[in-house]
Parts: structure tokens; C-alpha cells; sequence
DNA sequence: CTTTATACCCAATTTTCTTATGCATATCAT
DNA sequence: ATGATATGCATAAGAAAATTGGGTATAAAG
């Protein structure tokens, strides 16, 4: 788990959508899927996941069941009500961002276009 | 100059690729630019964009010179040629990062298509 | 004469991430 | 058997990059 960089921020938004889409996930598969999906050009790091996860907990975003598997803990996270809620605001915020970022970075962006 | 969201890690960017495009530009001159590129909806801070071209001064990437307009004092940031190196590698890992965002976000996403 | 705009700057604090650990089990290769 | 890799959780010190809230100064507008 090293290397990346760019765009603090986005991290919440991420865990918050791939919970939407998997009902439950824990941890260490989040930083699997991640991976998965950017063909290693992403890597979550632990040091950033699980407090980020913690937080999201302590916010009322997600709770929390504990499984046991082949004698190792597993720790699942789901969105809860207010969850679910956040993830479309969060979500609207980056796409919103991202859009506005193209307007500054490629003046001839439109969306749509690529 | 207040409240926006989500900019960690691209101000840089911004900022380089802002200047390629303009020969030369003072700080407040970039606060306006984005303002209008993206309608009003990202605000650079002022705490946040001086630090950030100084730093990019102390590393070469910029260069100043100052001029009186109306008694007012003016500082003028160019590119050097580092910094225009720069430009594009900064460009390519933002172009890189939000690409894979978008895998990550939307499964359905293919580049080219919106 | 106070607000708004122009124009620069800094310091304290906060948020978020990196880096480096620590613990524990299981599997695979040597 | 033993050391590396994988699975799986977690925390702590520090850096990086913002936010927030000042400060200085001129000029125009109300």
C-alpha cells in the first residue's frame, strides 16, 4: 500500500460509493477494489482508510458488523440512512468540482465531449 | 474571497497551467479567473493562493517581477522553463487522477464518452 | 464615512494524507 | 522450519495543503 498523490478530499466520497454499490464491504477490500478499478494506478492506504472509515462511523455514515473468518476478524462497514443521503450530496459535489476543474484546465471542454 | 469545497492537491495546477496560457498573471488576476471560469463556483483563497506561489517561486517554477499601477504595488508571475515542464507533468497526473475517479465513481464511465 | 474593489501578505489552526509501525493468522515457496 | 507474501485490523508522528481570520494600503462609489 504506498505511492499515489492528488485530490485530498475525495477519499470519503469513494468509500461512500463503492458502499452504495456492494451493500457491505470491509476494509481491506475496499483497498482491493480500488486497486482493481484503477489497474494499480490507485492505492488506499491503510494509514488513510480506516481512520477515514472511523470517522465516517463516528458521523453516523456507517455501521458496523464483526465477522469472524478462518480465525481472522472481519470488519463490515454499511451505509446507514444518512449514508445513503451523503453519498449523492458528496457526489454531486465532485462531479460539480471535477466539471468546473476542466473549465480552468481545458478551455475547450464542454461536457459531454469527453 | 470564502467558501468553496474540494480543491486539496489541484491548486498548483491551476495555477501553472493558468499561466501557460497568459505570458503573465498577478495573484489577484488569478482569483478573478477562476471566479469567472467556473461562474462564481470555485474561489481561490487568498491564504491559500500566496503560499502556493511562493512555494512554486522557491522551486523555480515561477518568476516574479513587480510594477506600480495606481499606486497600487503589482506582482507578476511568468513560467521559467521548468515551470513549463511542469505544466505538463502536472497535467498529465491530474488528467490521470480524474480518469481513474471516474472508474472508481462510475462504472459505467468510458473515456470519451461525457 | 463606510462599503466595495483592488492588491499584497502572514499566522494559527484544521483536515487529510504519508510513512512507519504493531499485532495476528494463513499460505506458499525454499 | 522458516521467511516472504497475503489477509486483516489498528494507531501515531509528521508533512502538506487548505481554511479562517487577521493586517496593510490605495481608490472609487454610495
Amino acid at each position: 500500500m504506498s505511492n499515489n498523490n492528488l485530490i485530498k478530499g475525495s477519499l470519503q466520497t469513494i468509500i461512500l460509493k463503492l458502499l452504495e454499490g456492494n451493500e457491505r464491504m470491509y476494509g481491506y477490500q475496499i483497498t482491493q477494489r480500488v486497486k482493481e478499478l484503477t489497474a494499480g494506478e490507485i492505492k488506499i492506504t491503510e494509514g488513510a482508510l480506516y481512520p477515514a472509515l472511523h470517522k465516517l462511523e463516528a458521523e453516523g455514515m456507517l455501521t458496523t458488523e464483526t465477522e469472524q473468518v478462518d480465525n481472522r476478524v472481519r470488519k463490515y462497514y454499511s451505509l446507514t440512512k444518512d449514508g445513503q443521503q451523503e453519498v449523492s450530496t458528496k457526489m454531486t459535489e465532485l462531479q460539480s468540482f471535477v466539471g468546473n476543474l476542466q473549465r480552468i484546465l481545458d478551455p475547450e471542454w464542454k461536457p459531454g465531449l469527453a
